[in-house]
DNA sequence: TTCAGTTGTTAACATTTAGTAAACATAAAA
DNA sequence: TTTTATGTTTACTAAATGTTAACAACTGAA
């Protein structure tokens, strides 16, 4: 969070460049914040530079660069055009927070759930993606727990190797390692109490790809 | 369960950052809700923090983050009502995200890592956090892998079975299982192939205690 | 290359603003 | 009653800001 002064600083900043495509110099924003000294301005942007706000080149001059704007959003010269679909500005995204799979349901059918979760986008896929709460301990040697927060990109296809959202004869949802040879298709639980299974290519639907996983202790 | 003032404070909190992107000041506060004294102010504060509902930085000026709604539900700022208002994102934090650890290294020597990782606020603990690379698998068992990111509460005081970064005889840092017995301090790996080690008190220090972690696939 | 002007960096100090703490009083809740 | 939440005052510490001045690094022209 910003100071008064180091927001002020930073919304000149980022409107000085986006008008004259120039970094003010400490002076020039010395002027803009009715202030004597460019002393004290070289130690607001020392805190933004702290705080992660800004990048600058050390005794360079109109060297400094937005990173994120006032509120946290990162900054982006990009301008997406007006209509931006994509909201490529926001460092998070809220996404469905599916329950646990309750098995014999399809992943459709809890998408009901209107529980959302707060994500950093750099946790994401590139496709459209969900959250799962983890049941029971099938996936226990990969490291995924009960409980575990797994979120799955649903428009990735799977490699072999992944670790995937798998429906089972339009019935059973299960989270399994997903490995594919010729036409049938294998998933493979990480827990050496449980067994793989082979099933043909009808019988399998991908439900998505695991992107990355989060615990709460 | 808040009380008034508590309520009331979190809600100018919140409206007031939706507003002007700053958090206020605790004379601010004082004003808007009528009273006399900073003081009352720091300890309904105070009070907000050990239920969790905010995360404040000690004595930086305007540095409290709402965590959730009076009501108990997570903060967020992302409105996805069709109402298209810039969303706001205060909802994460910036920290630092040190490097791994290397063995002979207290933390405090890496601290110097100038990276930093983005967060939101309801994965971090009530105290100061810091982000860790996870080196080793010591810890696999607990669902802890190699290049696994650990979300450290440097201020908690750690409970038996919480797991720790602890550094040992001021050389060596680890993630391991606490538990104190008595005067003396066992460090629990989670992996068959390595043994608990037992100290005697003034030999560790815990550094952080994990408080939630996450996986990138 | 040298030199002068511009711009950024640092230290020192003063001032204001902001957060922390203890002590005491009061009122409401358990 | 005992506990908890609250209101207030006072005092203190720390952070943020404003200012001056000397100096270092960079730039472009002579």
């Amino acid at each position: 969070m910003l100071t008064i002064k180091q927001s002020q600083l930073l919304n000149y900043l980022i409107k000085k460049i986006e008008d004259s495509g120039t970094s003010p110099s400490y002076e020039e924003i010395c002027i803009h914040l009715n202030l004597k000294s460019k002393s004290g301005i070289h130690r607001i942007v020392q805190g933004l530079v702290e705080r992660d706000y800004i990048i600058k080149l050390n005794n360079k001059a109109r060297s400094i660069y937005p990173k994120k704007y006032p509120n946290g959003k990162i900054y982006s010269t990009l301008k997406q055009d007006q209509d931006n679909e994509e909201p490529n500005n926001i460092n998070t995204l809220s996404i469905p927070l599916l329950g646990k799979i309750a098995a014999g349901l399809p992943i459709e059918a809890i998408e009901t759930a209107n529980e959302n979760i707060e994500v950093p986008i750099s946790f994401l896929g590139k496709g459209k993606c969900y959250a799962l709460k983890v049941d029971g301990d099938s996936m226990i040697e990969a490291g995924i727990l009960q409980d575990d927060i797994a979120i799955i990109d649903s428009e990735r296809q799977p490699t072999n190797g992944d670790i995937v959202v798998a429906l089972i004869d339009e019935e059973d949802v299960t989270l399994k390692r997903f490995r594919k040879n010729g036409e049938s298709i294998a998933l493979e639980p990480a827990n050496i109490n449980y067994k793989t299974y082979i099933y043909g290519p009808n019988r399998i639907k991908v439900q998505g790809v695991l992107t990355s996983l989060y615990r709460h202790y």
